[in-house]
DNA sequence: ACCGCCGGGTGCC
DNA sequence: ACCGCCGGGTGCC
């Protein structure tokens, strides 16, 4: 194999990592085979000043090679690891030293000086430009003052004796680099005379690949992956159909590496605790910034290593790997593989999915056309004492839908044997649950197990498949639960979700973590591969995030197929826009409100302060949306939005404590810009911010006296915290409720299609959806009125009382009521309502995937009855242009996952702009 | 920086 | 003592 010394062409692609990589064609067998590549940093902007011609760099050769030293790291924040290239660039105006010589790391940002005396004989050097410079760190990336580096120095043979001449005037002597600097045992000798740096030789014969070549060996991994797409047998979800029944991410190959090409990991990454190099002024400066970005999200790890002791400065990992093709061994793994020989046509998994997922006719249907029957397949997964079971994690909340599933669907078919691992009595006995087929378990069940791993079962069993269902809820990478989930031993893993991807593509490295499907597991693979090149927009990034997810999901929408047949046979689903007019009496009241809030938030907008104002502007635009749907929802309490500067403490903590009702009640499904989650156990800081307790807490403990709000850096202290007060918040609903009843437009209509429906069949029933539940209590009084039977549902109800109104909304007897007064929170994943088959959703929500979420409650399997939703909305108002937001929304969701994640500023700009839209400014 | 270097304090053992 | 030695302050260019 001839070498090739190509060198890259741009300068400042400097990374230097090493790669082993398939040559199938080759006769060689897959793993002896390894290129040496420089590789190009993905996301690297070629800022320099100093790119060279190809010319230069085939002409040039290697005068020598000198050992030198990086100071003042601790004055900069570029980060470099070991073995990774640096630039060198002269600062002649710098005010210290005429001869510096500035050290930027692969993206250009400053690492630190070279040492003085040797600048000074550089310096001369590199403005004459007798020579190219490039330098490596060959260790001590993490040390936090100085750190050595190798330069190389290249140019023109004729330049060659100058050079080495001019140094040694300053005292240095250029030559080989040292045996002991050299990683590898390569043969860089007899590599010196030629371009290219030759002192990281691999241990193999090493080809140096071009940033091009390397880009397209990225692409290749991913093409690969598309290609084994084709050999899947479910269709490819085609367009972007919001209407995904459940999202199936798997891992079909024990914890192996992806198996198009096998990628190992070669060295691993150094822990990311790293020693301070940043004052501490600026490293509080740095981590409040941190704190409504990316780049907090980035800081999380699923190790949770240094979670206790916050390292000062993240360094970002350059991870070395090298792959390998897919042994034929492999082969066998590949996903959705189906081309196997005819007796054992169907993989084990693809019986299991649809015993799980398909209808029993998918089930049926594929034991009689291949003989294969499924209870072979899954109780017989392998011989006596190899694994066997499948532990299926759910939320308790769908506990019971998983129980029906077996019961009604799937037992008939085939015989198994399924436990549920749940309530006081459930067994401690692996044995017991290792006999099974079937375990089926909450999370958390799992989770309080978790805390005495050594007595549970759970943790004890080898697990043939372990699958997650509603498997978000893993997204956050600290909880107990996750960790539970994590530490359980499985051959394959699923994901069951129709959400995969939340808030942003972490929460899908969460599950790939899960999956163990490497090498994404590594963050900084991951990183690099997929979340950096798609939030940066890069081309190709999202081809690959889709290639990924392609390969690794199983999709069954409403219209996925089997073989021709869907999947799912769902009746039809409908959705009217029903806009109706305020009466001239509630405009009138609405557009006094309405004026009164756009001249508070235009103040807002022009002295540029909206976003330390948001919950008066939430305020604001909860009112107006309340107003649209009936003027008793409007509290009497907030009649005054502005926050006067001259109240009394107490005043304050009232508007907080409205304030935080607000926020809570809006059902804007508020998140906490620290957890990122949404609120859990919410407090209202004095500037008017809501977050989890727990988060604010953490951020007032790490910052001590200096704490300030992460969204608008206003003051913190623990005792100005306000907590929601647990009082209901109808009570004033229900005495102006008692003491005169009035309808609005909104109930009207409402009442209108209610009385209608009856009329023309009673049995139809009906769901009800606000995100007010004041509004629930409004529309209660009009129900009654009219002679509806109905049940409630909303988030203030215990377990108990749940499952007692949706048990008797889904009973068919003639009592049992007609209508379900659902509260949008409270219309979680998971919750069957499939008797109603008309869905009324009072108020647009904020974001459309939990209004779509809230209509599959009655819209999946089980429901036999074409289903209609009907959403009012107020024409000429808030209403309205929330409608335009949800359309943005969906928008940027159809562009897979919003790329252009956007920075916190653009997301400033984008909340601002939605404000805007929103009041008509 | 668990260094080197600087410069002030100090001075038998 | 125009030394040595000690120990605190300090730290890129």
């Amino acid at each position: 194999m001839s070498r090739n010394f190509m060198r890259s062409s741009s300068w400042n692609f400097l990374q230097l990592a090493r790669y082993g990589r398939t040559a199938n064609h080759s006769q060689f067998s897959s793993s002896n085979i390894f290129f040496h590549l420089e590789e190009d940093d993905l996301s690297g902007e070629d800022t320099s000043s100093l790119a060279d011609s190809q010319e230069d760099f085939d002409s040039a050769i290697l005068f020598g090679m000198l050992r030198g030293n990086v100071v003042g790291l601790r004055y900069y924040s570029g980060v470099v690891n070991n073995n990774e290239m640096v630039a060198l660039q002269r600062e002649p105006n710098n005010q210290y030293d005429r001869n510096a010589v500035k050290v930027n790391n692969v993206n250009g940002e400053q690492v630190g000086h070279i040492k003085k005396e040797l600048a000074a004989a550089l310096a001369h050097i590199l403005d004459q430009k007798m020579a190219k410079i490039e330098g490596v760190v060959p260790y001590g990336a993490q040390n936090a003052f100085t750190m050595p580096v190798n330069l190389s120095f290249w140019g023109r043979a004729e330049n060659k004796q100058a050079v080495l001449d001019h140094m040694m005037k300053y005292g240095f002597r250029l030559g080989p680099i040292p045996n002991s600097l050299q990683l590898g045992h390569g043969s860089a000798k007899s590599k010196s005379e030629r371009a290219g740096p030759s002192y990281r030789a691999p241990i193999l014969p090493a080809v140096q690949m071009t940033t091009e070549q390397l880009k397209t060996e990225f692409d290749k991994l991913f093409e690969d992956l598309k290609e084994d797409d084709k050999t899947q047998e479910l269709e490819p979800a085609e367009g972007k159909t919001l209407s995904v029944i459940a999202l199936i991410l798997t891992n079909f190959y024990d914890g192996r590496p992806f198996p198009t090409k096998k990628i190992k990991k070669q060295e691993l990454a150094e822990s990311d605790v790293l020693k301070s190099n940043m004052s501490q002024k600026q490293f509080k400066a740095a981590k409040k910034t941190e704190l409504s970005t990316d780049s907090r999200k980035e800081s999380e790890t699923l190790s949770q290593e240094a979670s206790s002791s916050r390292p000062k400065r993240q360094k970002a990992r350059k991870t070395k790997y090298t792959y390998s093709s897919a042994s034929e061994e492999d082969e066998a793994w590949l996903p959705r593989k189906v081309k196997a020989p005819a007796e054992c046509t169907l993989h084990d998994d693809d019986l299991f999915a649809n015993a799980l997922f398909g209808l029993p006719t998918a089930v049926r249907k594929k034991k009689n056309k291949k003989g294969v029957t499924v209870s072979q397949s899954i109780s017989k997964a392998g011989p006596e004492g190899q694994r066997r079971t499948t532990l299926i994690i759910c939320p308790l909340s769908v506990l019971s839908n998983w129980i029906d599933q077996f019961e009604q669907h799937i037992k008939p078919e085939v015989h198994l044997n399924i436990y549920i691992y749940y309530g006081p009595e459930r067994t401690k006995d692996p044995k017991v649950l290792s006999d099974q087929d079937v375990v089926v378990t909450t999370y958390s069940v799992l989770s309080s197990d978790y805390g005495s791993r050594s007595e549970s079962p759970l943790h004890k069993v080898k697990w043939l498949r372990v699958v997650l269902d509603e498997g978000h809820t893993i997204r956050n990478p600290n909880a107990q639960q996750t960790q539970a989930v994590l530490s359980l031993e499985a051959q394959r893993r699923w994901i069951l979700t129709g959400t995969p991807i939340q808030n942003s593509l972490k929460d899908l490295w969460s599950l790939i973590c899960f999956l163990k499907l490497k090498p994404f597991t590594d963050r900084e693979w991951w990183h690099r591969t997929i979340q950096r090149p798609v939030t940066t927009g890069e081309d190709g990034g999202l081809c690959r995030l889709q290639a990924l997810i392609k390969n690794i999901t199983l999709r069954r929408t409403k219209t996925s197929k089997i073989r021709g047949r869907p999947v799912l046979d769902l009746p039809e689903r409908k959705v009217f826009i029903q806009h109706v007019e305020l009466s001239e009496e509630e405009r009138q009241i609405y557009e006094s409100l309405k004026n009164e809030g756009k001249a508070v938030i235009s103040r807002y907008v022009s002295e540029g302060t909206i976003l330390s104002h948001y919950a008066d502007v939430l305020a604001v635009l909860v009112r107006l949306r309340q107003l649209c749907c009936h003027p008793f929802l409007v509290s009497s309490a907030l009649s005054s939005i502005t926050t006067t500067a001259d109240s009394t403490p107490g005043d304050v903590r009232e508007k907080l404590v409205q304030k935080i009702k607000l926020v809570l009640s809006s059902g804007s499904d508020e998140e906490c810009a620290i957890c990122l989650d949404s609120l859990n156990m919410p407090v209202i800081t004095y500037c008017a911010h809501v977050f989890c307790k727990p988060c604010i807490c953490q951020v007032i403990q790490h910052e001590k006296q200096e704490a300030k709000c992460p969204l608008c850096r206003g003051s913190l202290r623990l005792d100005q915290l306000v907590e929601c007060p647990q009082e209901d918040l109808d009570s004033s609903i229900n005495k102006k409720l008692e003491q005169n009843w009035m309808c609005s437009t909104k109930i009207n209509a409402l009442m209108h299609a209610l009385v209608d429906q009856r009329r023309k069949d009673a049995t139809v029933k009906s769901i009800v959806v606000s995100q007010f539940t004041s509004f629930l209590s409004v529309i209660e009084v009009a129900l009654r009125e009219s002679g509806f039977m109905f049940t409630r549902l909303d988030g203030s109800m215990t377990q108990k009382k749940r499952t007692e109104a949706i048990q008797s909304f889904q009973r068919p007897d003639a009592q049992s009521p007609t209508i379900m007064l659902l509260s949008l929170k409270a219309g979680g994943v998971g919750l069957n309502l499939t008797a109603a088959s008309r869905v009324f959703l009072m108020d647009p929500a904020w974001n459309p995937a939990a209004e779509e979420q809230c209509f599959d409650r009655c819209h999946r399997l089980g429901q036999t009855k074409k289903v209609i939703v009907t959403k009012f909305v107020v024409r000429n108002s808030v209403e309205e242009n929330m409608l335009k937001i949800q359309s943005k929304k969906r928008e940027l969701a159809a562009g897979a996952f919003g790329k252009k994640k956007s920075s916190s500023s653009q997301l400033k700009q984008a909340r601002i702009e939605d404000i805007r839209t929103l009041v008509d400014l």
